[in-house]
DNA sequence: GTCATTTCTTTACATATGTAAATGCTCAAC
DNA sequence: GTTGAGCATTTACATATGTAAAGAAATGAC
């Protein structure tokens, strides 16, 4: 497992009473496979580190079709994230696939650190800046590839993750049905 | 037209003299129609704020197909901000789609504003959490509607751009081809 | 205006994917 | 073990989209 503390410090350098400061912040939580650790129509106050367990992010369409967007398990911050930022109302769904074990903080907290620790501040735009990234490989993704190419590249970079969980939270991944994901998977052997 | 400070004013307050500071950084540059201003392959250094023009940013596979990503027209930063900010080679082409005129700096002279104006990577950060937020909406509008909902929705939040350029650019935005694009044109009257 | 080039649309056919329903598989409760 | 529930696969058919090629329309050069 990757210790939150060690995870920040991939971003970029913080000063010890900086970085203790931050950690301070954050108190362990769990949440057992099922619950939702973030509902859309609601306005996201927290986030959390997902120590051990696995979650998914997910939209749900008007009609309630899902649509999963990401999978979080260790090391990884997962939380309402655009909702933070902008205090709307958050439009994903964010489930635990497993039981899991998180440690949690309140965003606003971490903001007022900003004026004392301009560091964390700093670890915060890194963190932005990474998340966009991120999301940039998948939209690249999203329009360069069709869903066999996706789903080689959804094996690459979560191996493991496809014998955890069932094959239609990967469908809906892939941005397909479980029926077409059967098909690929035939076609593959 | 919207002008770089009152667009760099709507992300945050910033003193002015930390504005001004960052506002000397930029020089302004022309661009022909047809030029690329950010080129795959190459590491950005400067990033620029659209005055006039249009401009796009597309992928290319290694085949050579086209993916257009986003269109900038004012008020836009334009730039290759995911290599900037990893510093890595760029993946993306901008090109200029009619002659424009921006504005422009070095990155790393605006990284370098930081340690006297923290402001300024206040400011960095609330514009990364915001294209962060664009990204994200665009995700879920390739994932959840179909390529004749993408086509409404890009009607609606780029008005009167579908009269300024070829339907083969709006096609490749909406990930599909021409011909589908025409077919959905045609099936709308 | 005429011509050439580019772009847009249309057509015919091929492929990828969706929907719905049937079947088969797995695993846990008993 | 038996059973049932949930999940995965398969099948048949419908739809969306792609490809390639032809024709129509728009645009720019002269």
């Amino acid at each position: 497992m990757v210790s939150f503390r060690s995870y920040l410090l991939q971003f970029t350098k913080v000063s010890e009473d900086s970085l203790q400061a931050l950690l301070d912040l954050f108190r362990p939580i769990t949440c057992k496979k099922g619950e939702l650790y973030a509902r859309s129509g609601q306005t996201a106050k927290k986030l959390a580190f997902v120590e051990t367990g696995l979650l998914r992010a997910y939209y749900q369409s008007p009609e309630g079709e899902q649509f999963n967007k990401i999978f979080f398990s260790n090391p990884a911050i997962v939380g309402a994230y655009t909702s933070l930022i902008t205090k709307e109302k958050n439009q994903i769904n964010i489930e635990c696939l497993t039981d899991c074990e998180m440690v949690e903080a309140d965003f606003q907290k971490i903001l007022d650190l900003y004026e004392e620790h301009p560091m964390i501040e700093r670890l915060n735009r890194t963190i932005a800046e990474d998340f966009f990234v991120q999301k940039e490989k998948r939209e690249i993704s999203l329009v360069m590839n069709d869903a066999s190419e996706r789903y080689a590249l959804f094996q690459l970079e979560h191996p493991g993750l496809e014998n955890q969980i069932a094959q239609y939270h990967i469908a809906s991944y892939l941005g397909i049905t479980p029926t077409q994901l059967s098909r690929i998977r035939a076609k593959k052997e």
